[in-house]
DNA sequence: GTCTATAGAATGATAGAC
DNA sequence: GTCTATCATTCTATAGAC
C-alpha cells in the first residue's frame, strides 16, 4: 500500500518493538507468574519508561491479548508438526503422538498453559481477533483427532479432561519430571481400547 | 485449664467472630475470585474496620490458611459419607460413588477446588498445621480407594489427572451442566476394567 | 516516541488513643 | 477489641513538554 520506504522501514522497527514488549512480557510472566505482569517493570525490562509502553499497547490487557495470540499460533504450529505420514498407517500412533504433543504443549510453558487453557487473569477477555486465532487452533486440533479415530463428542470431551488433566498434575505434582507425562500412552489406549469410543464398528468395517 | 468462666465464655465469643470472619472471605472470593479478597470489604462485610481484623489474624495469608484448613476438613467430611456399608459388596460401585462425590466436592465450589487443588495465590503457603489436615484427607482418600481395588501409584495418579481434568473441564466450560460429569463412570469403568490395574489378579484369586 | 509529572485509586499493614 | 489516623506501596493510565 504504502509507497514510502521510510514509512516501511518504520513501520518494521515498530514490529520489532512490539515484538520486544510481548517478549519481555512472557519472560516477567515465567518469573512471577501470570498476574505478576508489571507495567513499570515490564518498560524497566525493555528500557522504557512504563508510560511509553503505552504508545504501543493501549493497556495491559491489550499485551495480554497479544500473548493470547502469539500463544494460540504456537499452538497451531506445534500441533501441525505432528502431521508425519510416516504414521498414518499405523492406527493407535496418531493419537498417542497427537496426545504426547498435547501435553508437552501445556508442560513446555506452564504459563502459557494457563494464559490459554485456564481462565486465571481477573479482568482479561481476548479480542474478536485473538478469539478467532483460538478457534482456528481448536478446529484444527480437531479434526486431527478425527483423523485419529475419535470423533464423538463424549468421547473428545473425555480425551480433552483426561489430557489436561495429566497436564495439569504434571505441572503442579513434578514440575520438570515425568511422572504424569508417561501415563500419556496409557491414557490414551485406554480410550481406543474403549467399545464406546467406536460405536458404530460393524458398518465400518463395510 | 482455664477455671475462669469468663475466659471461657470470651474465647467462646473469639471463635464465634474468627469462624464469622472465615465465612465471609468465603462469600467474598466467590463473588470475586480467589485473589479478590480484600481486608477492607471483608471488614465491611463483618461489620468493622480492615484494621480490626488484624485482631484475629495476624495477615491476609493467615486468612487464606485459615480457609484452607477447613475446606480440607470439609474434604474428609465429604469423603466419608461414601462409606456406605450397601455398596462394599459390589467391586465396581464403591470406586464410582467415589469418583462422583469427589469431582461434585469440586464444581459445588469452583473457588474451594481452585484453592485446595489448584495453586494460585501468589504469596501463600499452608502452615504446617493446615498442611498436616490437608496430607490427613490426602491419606484418607487414598486408603479408601485402595478399597475400591486401586492400588498401585500409576493407577492412582491415572484416577486423579482423569477426575481433577473431568471437574476442571466441567468447571471452566459447562458450569452448572453435566457436559463433563456425565462421564465420570465412563472413565472409572474404563480404568477398572484395564489390565494394568490389576497386576496381579492371578495372587489375588488365591 | 519518549520523557516528566501526576492523577487517582487501591492495597496490606502499623501505632496509639480509648 | 475496636477505633482513627496514617504509612508506605503499588498499580494503571493521562497530559503535556520536548
Amino acid at each position: 500500500m504504502s509507497g514510502n520506504p521510510n514509512g516501511d522501514r518504520r513501520s518494521a522497527r515498530r514490529q520489532e518493538t512490539l515484538a520486544e514488549i510481548v517478549a519481555a512480557a512472557w519472560e516477567m510472566v515465567a518469573e512471577h507468574g501470570l498476574a505478576g505482569l508489571s507495567m513499570r517493570d515490564l518498560g524497566d525490562r525493555v528500557g522504557m519508561r512504563a508510560q511509553s509502553l503505552y504508545s504501543y499497547f493501549a493497556s495491559k490487557n491489550k499485551i495480554y491479548d497479544a500473548m493470547f495470540m502469539e500463544g494460540y499460533q504456537a499452538f497451531s504450529a506445534w500441533m501441525e508438526a505432528t502431521d508425519d505420514p510416516r504414521f498414518r498407517a499405523d492406527p493407535a500412533r496418531p493419537a498417542r503422538l497427537l496426545a504426547h504433543r498435547f501435553v508437552e504443549f501445556c508442560t513446555i510453558d506452564p504459563v502459557r498453559y494457563q494464559l490459554l487453557f485456564q481462565r486465571t487473569i481477573p479482568g482479561f477477555e481476548p479480542s474478536p481477533e485473538s478469539y478467532a486465532v483460538a478457534l482456528k487452533a481448536y478446529e484444527n486440533a480437531r479434526e486431527r483427532l478425527a483423523d485419529s479415530g475419535l470423533r464423538d463428542q463424549e468421547t473428545t470431551d473425555l480425551w480433552t479432561a483426561m489430557l489436561t488433566g495429566l497436564a495439569d498434575q504434571q505441572i503442579s505434582n513434578d514440575p520438570g519430571g515425568d511422572r504424569w507425562e508417561r501415563l500419556v500412552d496409557r491414557a490414551v489406549d485406554l480410550l481406543l481400547a474403549d467399545p464406546q469410543t467406536h460405536p458404530h464398528t460393524e458398518s465400518d468395517k463395510a
